[in-house]
RNA sequence: GCCGAUGUGGUGGAAUGGCAGACACGAUCGCCUCAAAAGCGAUUGCUCGCGAGGGCAUGUGGGUUCGACUCCCACCAUCGGCACCA
C-alpha cells in the first residue's frame, strides 16, 4: 500500500460533469423494445408550489434508486416526471400578491425542473407532462366528456362552503372554525347543482384487489371507505302521506323504530314541520349549515336534535312514530333518513336518551335477563320480540343474508311491497365540479332553451382565458364575458359551464400521458400504451390511500369502459402480449408508500427581557438578551437566565425570562422556568443581543423553539436541498435521505446524521483514488472478501426490491469496511482489490450515480456503469464454512461454540451441553429439555440450542 | 369520533417466533498536531461486581410459547386520512 498525494473527492463540478454527459449522451431516454422486458416504474408527481423540498427528494430518490437497479437487472425502464399544475395555492398567490395563476405555475415549473435535474435521476424529460397545458387538459376534458356520453357523468346536488362575503365557494382547509380565514367572516353550507363522476357504479369492483400487490393497510382503508353494507330499504310515510325511505341494516329491528330522524337538510323537513315547532326546525337548520361533516358525526359531540311536530306510519306495525331532525343523520349517506330504533343502535340510544323518547327492546339475547336495554343498546345476537309474526326468528348477530331473521324479514318486505333488499355504500359520487379560475374547464354549455350539450370533440380543448381578474371576491370566470358567452350548435346563443374540474382530475390519467406527451390526436399513443403499460411500481405519500388511489382506479375502469384501451389491447394482441392486464381496469400492479420527512427539533433563544409591564402576562421591552450558549456550564440555560434574578417574573422587576417558543414580528412568546407563558412586545429601537451573531441585532434574528413537524415556510423549519446539494453534493443528500430512515415511516430531519455518509462516500474515494494497492495479498483474507462481496450482490438485491433501502446502504457500508481493512493491513492483491471494487461500484451505481461513474472510469472500466448489468450472485462463491452455534438456557444466550455449518441435531445438543456455559449452568443437573434449531446456511442465520431447566 | 399506521440506547435505525441494538450519528478516552479541525485507534443500552460473572431492558398491563420487539387481548401516546390542500 502507498500513500500517494491526496485528492480530496469532488463534488458538484463532477456531478454536473456528468449530468450533462448523461443527457447529451440521452442516456435515460426510453423507447418501446419488444425484445426487452419492461418496467414502468412511476412516482407521484409534484404539485409545482415553489421550491423543491426534502420530501420530494424523500420520495423520488429512492424510487430512481430503485428504477435505476431493475434496468441494471436487464428491464427496459421507464420512469417519467411531469407537474400537477392546476390548483388553489396559485389562485391565492394571484390574490395576496397579484400574480396571475398561469405565470406563478409556469415560474415554479421552470425552478422545479432545474431542481429536479440536480437529483440526478433518470427521469426521462421529453415525456414530461404538465397538466395546466392546453396539449394536456384538451384530453382532461376528453375523458370528461367521454364519461358524460357514457352516462358516468351527471349533474347532482352537494353542499359547499359558502362565503356570503366574498360571493365564493371556499376549499375545507380555507375555512377555519366555520369562518374564512382570510377575511374572518362566517361560511354557510349551502346546497349546489354541481357535476358528479358515476364513481360508485364501480363499488363492488373496486373492492376487488385481485392480482394487486398492494400494502394491506391501503387496501383495508379503501375497503373501509367505500363500505359496503347489506340490507333493506323501507318506505315510510308521513301521515300525510309523503314517502320517506330509509336504508337500514337492521330489519329486524323495524318494530323497535319508534322514531324517524330526518337530516336538516332533507327536502320533507319544510313539508312536515308543525306551525308550533317552525321557529325552532328552522334555528337548527341554520345551525346545523354552519358545522362541518366531522363535528356532525363526532361521537364526543352531545346529540342534539329537534322535533318536527310531524309523525310517520311504520310500515310493519302502522304505528304513529314522530319524526325529528338531527344532525348526526347525514343527507350526503344512504337516504338522509332513518329510522330510529334505540333498544339496537348507540347513537339512536344516547338520542332517544337526552330527548326521553322511547326504548323498545325488539331483539332479546338468551343470557340476559329483561330490561338489558336501560344502561346501552344491544347490538348482539338474539331473538325478536315484540315483532308480530316474527317473535321467536333467531337473529344469530351476522349481518345480511347469513342473519335468518334478517332474511326472513327483507323477504316479507318483499311481499308486502314495504321495502326491499339494498345494499348501501358509505362511498359518495365523485363530485369533480370547483367554482374556481385555476383548473380545467368542464366542456358543457347550457342553451337558451335549458338543455345542457357537451362541447363539440372538434372544439375541444375549451381554453382558460387568461385576461381574468383575480379579486378573491366571486368566480373570475363568470365576470369574463367572452368565456361564458358562446354558440349553441344550432347557432344560438349559449352559455359555458362556468365550474372547472377538481384537480384531482387531472392526477387520476397522467401516467398514460407522459407514454406521448406531444400525441395530440388522441390522449396517448397506442404503440406506447401497448408496450409499457399497466405501470409496474407507483410510490408516493400513504397519505392519498384512499381518494387519489380510488380515483385513479375508477378512471382506468371508466376508461376501458369507453373503449380508450380498445385499440391499446388489439396492439398488445398483435404482439403476442395477454391484453388481461388492462382488462381490470387496475392503473398500477404494485404500490408502496413512503413517509413523511418532517422538520428537525430546535430550542429556542433563551433569552432575559427587560421592560415595563403592561398587564400580569405582556411586557414592553426595550432590550432582550440572548443568554449566550457556550456560557452555559451546566447545560441547563434556563438555569442561567434566571439566575441573579430573586423571582423571575417578578412584577416590580420588569424582566422576563425563558426560551423563546414562538415569534411573530416583534411579539415573543417565552415560556417562563415555571412553564407559564409571557408576551414579550420588542418595542421600535429596543436593543437586541444575540452574542453569537456581531454587530447590531434585531428582533428578526431572535431564534424561536420548533417542534417536530411537518415543514413548511410558516413554520420557519424548512431543509433546503438545494443547500444540502451545494454543500455535499447530490449523492450523498440521496445516500442520506435513504439510509437515515426507514423509508416507508420518514421521520424528522437530522442534520448532524449526514457526517456518515460523507465518510462512506470519502472512505470509498480515498480507498480507490488515494491508496495504490500493491503486494501479493493473503489467500484466506482475499477468499473471504469475495465471500462479502457475493452475500452482498444478493443481500443489496433483495433489500432494494423490498424498499428497505436503509438496510441496503448498511450493506454497502460494512463491505466497504471489510474491503478497507484488508487494504488498510496490506492483505489484499490489486487484482482481488480491482474485483471487489469493481463489483461494489456497480451495487453503488443505483443509489449514488455520480460517484460511482466518476470512480467506475478511473479504475479503468468503460462508460457508462448505468449500463451495465447488476452483478450476478454466485452461491457458492458466498458460502461460510463454519457457523456459531448459540448455546441459549430458557431462551437466553450463555455460550457460543464454532462448529461447521450444517451441523446436524445430535452433534449440535452435544456440542451445546458440552460447553463451558451449559456445564456452568446445569451445575451438575440434567436439563429438563433440550432444543435444536437448525441453522441456515443460505440465509446467514446461526443454530442454536435451547436448553430448558 | 371513525378508518389506517407507529412506539426499540443520548439520536436515526437493525433483528422469516430463535444471540435485541447490525449500520451510522453523537459522546468519552487515546494517537497525530504548537493548537484546533479533519483523520486514525479504542470504548459506548442500563445496572451490580476488583474480577470471573450476574441482574434488568423493545410505550403500559396481561396472555400464548422451550423461546416474544415479533403472535393474541386491553390500555396509553404520537402520526396520516376523513370526500374543495395536493
Amino acid at each position: 500500500m502507498t500513500i500517494q498525494e491526496r485528492t480530496a473527492r469532488p463534488k458538484r463540478a463532477m456531478e454536473q460533469k456528468w449530468q450533462t454527459r448523461w443527457e447529451t449522451d440521452r442516456l435515460y431516454r426510453s423507447s418501446v423494445d419488444w425484445n426487452r422486458p419492461k418496467h414502468y416504474a412511476l412516482t407521484m408527481l409534484p404539485y409545482p408550489s415553489g421550491d423543491l423540498h426534502m420530501g420530494h427528494w424523500f420520495a423520488m430518490t429512492p424510487s430512481d434508486t430503485r428504477a435505476r437497479y431493475m434496468r441494471m437487472k436487464g428491464f427496459n425502464v421507464l420512469f417519467p416526471m411531469g407537474f400537477d399544475a392546476f390548483g388553489l395555492p396559485a389562485e391565492n398567490a394571484a390574490v395576496q400578491r397579484g400574480i396571475h395563476p398561469a405565470r406563478w405555475t409556469f415560474g415554479n415549473i421552470e425552478r422545479m425542473r432545474g431542481q429536479l435535474r440536480s437529483m440526478g435521476a433518470m427521469f426521462d424529460w421529453e415525456r414530461e407532462a404538465v397538466s395546466c397545458e392546453p396539449g394536456y387538459y384538451k384530453w382532461t376534458e376528453w375523458f370528461f366528456k367521454k364519461f358524460y356520453e357514457a352516462g358516468l357523468a351527471y349533474r347532482g346536488e352537494a353542499m359547499v362552503n359558502w362565503s356570503p362575503t366574498l360571493q365564493t365557494v371556499l376549499a375545507n382547509e380555507q375555512v377555519i372554525d366555520g369562518k374564512d380565514e382570510r377575511t374572518g367572516q362566517p361560511v354557510i353550507q349551502k346546497m349546489m347543482t354541481q357535476w358528479f363522476f358515476r364513481i360508485t357504479h364501480y363499488a363492488d369492483e373496486l373492492l376487488s384487489f385481485a392480482g394487486l400487490d398492494w400494502p394491506e393497510p391501503i387496501r383495508t382503508m379503501q375497503t373501509n371507505w367505500i363500505g359496503r353494507s347489506e340490507g333493506a330499504r323501507v318506505i315510510f310515510h308521513t301521515e300525510e302521506g309523503d314517502p320517506i325511505e330509509i336504508f337500514t341494516t337492521r330489519p329486524d329491528t323495524l318494530w323497535g323504530a319508534t322514531f324517524m330522524v330526518l337530516s336538516p337538510e332533507h327536502p320533507l323537513v319544510a313539508r312536515i314541520t308543525g306551525k308550533a315547532q317552525r321557529e325552532e326546525v328552522e334555528e337548527y337548520v341554520k345551525t346545523a349549515a354552519r358545522k362541518s361533516e366531522l363535528d356532525r358525526t363526532s361521537e364526543e359531540q352531545e346529540k342534539t336534535g329537534v322535533f318536527t311536530g310531524g309523525y310517520a306510519i311504520n310500515p310493519v306495525n302502522q304505528e304513529r312514530i314522530p319524526i325529528w331532525i338531527a344532525d348526526y343523520v347525514l343527507i350526503s349517506y344512504g337516504t338522509g333518513a332513518i329510522m330510529a330504533v334505540p333498544a339496537h343502535d348507540e347513537r339512536d340510544f344516547a338520542f332517544a336518551r337526552a330527548y326521553g323518547l322511547e326504548i323498545r327492546p325488539v331483539i332479546q339475547p338468551d343470557d340476559v335477563p329483561e330490561g338489558f336495554c336501560e344502561t346501552q343498546a344491544y347490538s348482539g345476537a338474539g331473538r325478536m320480540v315484540n315483532s308480530g309474526r316474527f317473535n321467536g326468528a333467531i337473529s344469530n348477530g351476522e349481518k345480511g343474508r347469513k342473519n335468518p331473521a334478517i332474511s326472513a324479514v327483507i323477504d316479507w318486505l318483499g311481499e308486502q311491497g314495504i321495502g326491499r333488499e339494498a345494499i348501501n355504500y358509505r362511498l359518495r359520487d365523485w363530485l369533480i365540479s370547483r367554482q374556481r379560475y385555476w383548473g380545467s374547464p368542464i366542456p358543457m354549455i347550457y342553451t337558451e332553451d335549458g338543455n345542457i350539450l357537451p362541447v363539440a370533440e372538434s372544439d375541444l380543448p375549451v381554453v382558460l382565458p387568461e385576461d381574468v381578474q383575480m379579486t378573491g371576491v366571486g368566480n373570475p370566470l363568470r365576470q369574463h364575458e367572452g368565456f361564458v358567452n358562446t354558440t349553441a350548435p344550432d347557432g344560438r346563443p349559449a352559455l359555458r359551464e362556468i365550474d372547472t374540474m377538481d384537480t384531482f382530475m387531472c392526477s387520476s390519467w397522467y401516467w398514460y400521458r407522459y407514454l406521448s406527451p406531444q400525441e395530440t390526436a388522441q390522449p396517448f399513443s397506442t404503440e406506447e400504451a401497448a408496450y409499457w403499460l399497466p405501470v409496474d411500481v407507483y410510490t408516493g405519500g400513504a397519505e392519498h390511500a384512499t381518494m387519489h388511489l380510488l380515483y385513479a382506479r375508477f378512471f382506468a375502469k371508466a376508461m376501458r369502459d369507453i373503449g380508450a384501451f380498445d385499440a391499446t389491447m388489439a396492439a398488445m394482441q398483435a404482439r403476442g402480449r395477454n391484453p388481461k392486464v388492462l382488462t381490470t381496469g387496475e392503473p398500477m400492479l404494485m404500490l408502496r408508500n413512503q413517509g413523511q420527512i418532517l422538520g428537525e427539533e430546535r430550542s429556542g433563544h433563551f433569552v432575559r427581557a427587560r421592560g415595563r409591564w403592561d398587564g400580569a402576562n405582556k411586557l414592553f421591552a426595550d432590550e432582550v438578551e440572548v443568554i449566550d450558549p457556550a456560557e452555559v456550564a451546566n447545560g441547563d440555560p434556563m438555569a442561567v437566565v434566571t439566575s441573579g434574578f430573586p423571582t423571575a417574573e417578578d412584577a416590580s422587576s420588569g424582566v422576563v425570562t425563558g426560551e423563546i417558543v414562538k415569534r411573530t414580528e416583534n411579539l415573543l412568546t417565552i415560556a417562563s422556568p415555571s412553564g407559564d407563558l409571557k408576551t414579550v412586545e420588542v418595542i421600535a429601537g429596543a436593543r437586541v443581543i444575540i452574542p453569537d451573531i456581531p454587530g447590531e441585532n434585531t428582533v428578526n434574528q431572535l431564534k424561536h423553539h420548533l417542534e417536530i413537524q411537518r415543514m413548511s415556510k410558516s413554520k420557519g423549519n424548512v431543509v433546503n436541498p438545494d443547500e444540502l446539494v451545494d454543500l455535499y453534493g447530490a449523492d450523498t443528500v440521496r445516500a442520506y435521505l435513504m439510509f437515515g430512515f426507514d423509508w416507508e415511516k420518514g421521520g424528522p430531519w437530522n442534520s448532524q446524521n449526514i457526517q456518515g455518509v460523507v465518510r462512506w462516500l470519502d472512505d470509498v474515494w480515498e480507498m480507490i483514488v488515494n491508496i495504490e494497492v500493491t503486494g501479493a495479498g493473503d489467500p484466506a483474507v482475499e477468499r473471504q472478501i469475495e465471500r462479502r462481496v457475493h452475500q452482498t450482490i444478493k443481500s443489496v438485491g433483495e433489500k432494494l426490491e423490498a424498499f428497505n433501502f436503509n438496510k441496503a446502504i448498511a450493506e454497502l457500508m460494512t463491505l466497504k469496511n471489510d474491503l478497507r481493512a484488508a487494504v488498510r493491513d496490506a492483505k489484499i492483491s490489486h487484482g482481488a482489490f480491482h474485483e471487489a471494487a469493481k463489483n461494489m461500484l456497480l451495487m453503488m451505481a443505483p443509489f449514488t450515480p455520480h460517484i460511482a461513474e466518476e470512480l467506475w472510469v478511473y479504475i479503468g472500466e468503460a462508460y457508462s456503469i448505468h449500463q451495465q448489468a447488476y452483478p450476478t450472485y454466485d452461491p457458492a462463491k458466498a458460502a461460510e464454512e463454519t457457523t456459531t452455534l448459540v448455546v441459549m438456557k430458557n431462551g437466553k444466550p450463555i455460550d457460543r461454540v464454532e462448529v461447521a455449518v450444517g451441523i446436524g441435531e445430535e452433534d449440535a445438543k452435544a456440542a451445546a451441553l458440552a460447553s463451558a456455559g451449559a456445564r456452568r449452568a446445569l451445575d451438575g443437573g440434567t436439563p429438563r429439555r433440550v432444543v435444536f434449531i437448525a441453522g441456515r446456511g443460505d440465509l446467514n442465520v446461526e443454530p442454536k440450542v435451547n436448553i430448558v431447566v
